[in-house]
DNA sequence: GATGAATGAGATTTCATTCAT
DNA sequence: CATGAATGAAATCTCATTCAT
């Protein structure tokens, strides 16, 4: 009993050591310059070892790409659940996107990379739909944020889908120019342009 | 002396077949996924030609970046020239922007290969010094052209360097969610969204 | 001591069920496609059991190659056993030959290749050494046979070996004929063909 | 134009280099001992250069197997060609049949493998229809041989197909039966067993 | 005695780059 | 200058065997 318990504990450590060995070397080298071996290494197990636990490359990455996606729709979901007024609501999503790529960067790079439009991460169709799927839950909900502000006439009537989108549109650029590095080249804070930007936009809509 | 023109021009011809199959090529299929033979090929030229005009892979790629990125500070150039208030400028560079991304995809595509900040392309740091100054260049006819705004009274004085990064943060980011093919799913036009997104920024920094 | 005879019972049991799933695997994807997986799982044990049992996969193997020579050895005295004249004999013995090929045809294939010459299944000396001992006695029986015959004044005198090795190549041949499937394609029957040629070979030989 | 044809030449000189230390090494090591590597260094060449001339390994083998059985199909065609009686006709079969094992040996292990019924050697479908094609085409020439003996009244009648099957089996079996080392063993002469069991299978049949 | 997760050597194949012609 | 056959390092994945429990 309790000998089956452990081994299962066991097993699902070595399966969180392999993926965060390769989350980290994907983050810092990319999907094609991580080797089975380089994963099999950070993890501290043999490289057949990998193989017991995931089909092959791909699925690794995919399990990671999963795992991201979830997190970042539970900090959304999080920061529309507290309730507060539309803007209230719009500076918590942008903190909690912003706080999902300062906090897991890594997942962030992995994803990204995903839909970048390179096909040469033979992700199965699968992995893709659900990606896809979460990715529509998120702005979903963003949209749905949106509707409530104009209705409760905080913000002008307009096109919902539109406002969400370019809300998003935002916060990713930012992001993205971040990730490339230059906003450290150019002394320029992104959790205070983030928060300025946001604002301007509210106040570009707002009645 | 006819003669050596010819042959000078027949040199910069081969060089363009090479840069234009390759570029087409990327775009498609992206970096791993081209072959040099894939590249002789689709220039009618000899695998061992490629290297009598370029180093290597990389220096093709690299080549690519630059002529694009060549293109975008040129099409930013004369948004900014054409004369009128910081409303209209900011416009014509959203349009410039959008153009790029419309007219000379490939050239994004490659861009935003480079722009990951993966090192997986393993590009020379000469060329990542070259993009990083031809981007630098961008940012600063933006900024420059937001603190002539503020200076006219036209805008409200702050930062100037945050505000042309939030706006352009906003285009990156709608470029980028459009080339994942989220607007096309969700059936939103990425120069209405654009343009609306732009013009509610102005309205929330504007005097 | 009720109990140490039902451990060795099913010692015994447990060999026999490993046995007989190698022998199903190994006729039917041959040795190179039977892993010790397939084996373990055939034989509902696990697969560190197998090396409780056998040493190797090579051993595994080399026990069924044996337990087929046995059997078809014991078919040939059987055949030699009942009295009668060379012919009868001759005819018993051809009936043995193909019936251990249509009874135990998995046995027949895993013999054969050992016989293929390749070195390839990197089986023993010691177990080549017990094969060639087998197939050895059986020969000699058949050789014993002739020159009864021979001695009896049945068949034409000569190289008793000879005709042996004849008569022996002949079953060889067609089995090894209709093994291939050539047989089944030309609707030719394998033993009235068999019965035919050694008739022919009978009345070509006898006085 | 000297040029090209040198060339040329020399692909072709390349190919037989390869295929000459493959058909080496399939014959001593059989198929699944045989590294690429080992084929790389028989024929002196890089590994990378073997794909430059066969697909993969199996294409390699298939080349040698169509080979092989292009020269056994020569070898009988000029033994029938040869007028003669049936009795000369059939010895004159038995000669090259036992001529191309001793001769190009290599080819006859190389082609038994394949016929053992091993799945494992993933021949293309469109090889293995050319092997059945050119295997049927040498019995249809026993066949026919055995025929016309018939009509010429040289032997009795009967069912021509199981007498040019029995006549194979006994070449097929003894060559078998040699190939396995049992021959050397007895101190047996193949050829001497061939030719007497011939005679004995045509003093059978002859009227 | 039984288990099965872990091991890691080794196999096939790819492709950027070179260099003799 | 142009060619393209040859190179060989390197990557992914398999599977017989071991050994701690």
């Amino acid at each position: 009993m309790g000998v089956k318990d452990r081994k299962k504990r066991e097993k699902e450590q070595r399966r969180h050591q392999i993926l965060d060995a390769a989350r980290d070397l994907f983050m810092h080298k990319g999907y094609f310059d991580v080797r089975m071996d380089d994963i099999a290494t950070g993890a501290e197990v043999a490289i057949g070892t990998l193989y017991l636990y995931f089909h092959n490359k791909d699925e690794i990455y995919a399990t990671l790409c999963e795992e991201g996606l979830d997190i970042l729709n539970r900090l959304i979901e999080d920061a529309i659940r507290e309730e507060g007024s539309f803007q209230e609501c719009l500076e918590a999503i942008g903190r909690s996107y912003l706080g999902f790529y300062m906090e897991y960067g890594s997942y962030y790079d992995v994803l990204s990379f995903v839909g970048m439009g390179f096909k040469q991460v033979g992700l199965s169709e699968e992995l893709e739909k659900k990606i896809t799927q979460k990715s529509d839950a998120a702005i979903s909900k963003l949209e749905f944020v949106v509707k409530q502000g104009m209705e409760a006439g905080e913000i002008a009537e307009g096109d919902s889908k539109e406002v969400a989108f370019f809300l998003w549109g935002l916060l990713e650029g930012l992001i993205f120019i971040h990730r490339r590095g230059y906003m450290d080249a150019w002394a320029v804070d992104l959790a205070r342009t983030s928060a300025v930007g946001m604002e301007a936009i509210y106040r570009g809509i707002s009645r």
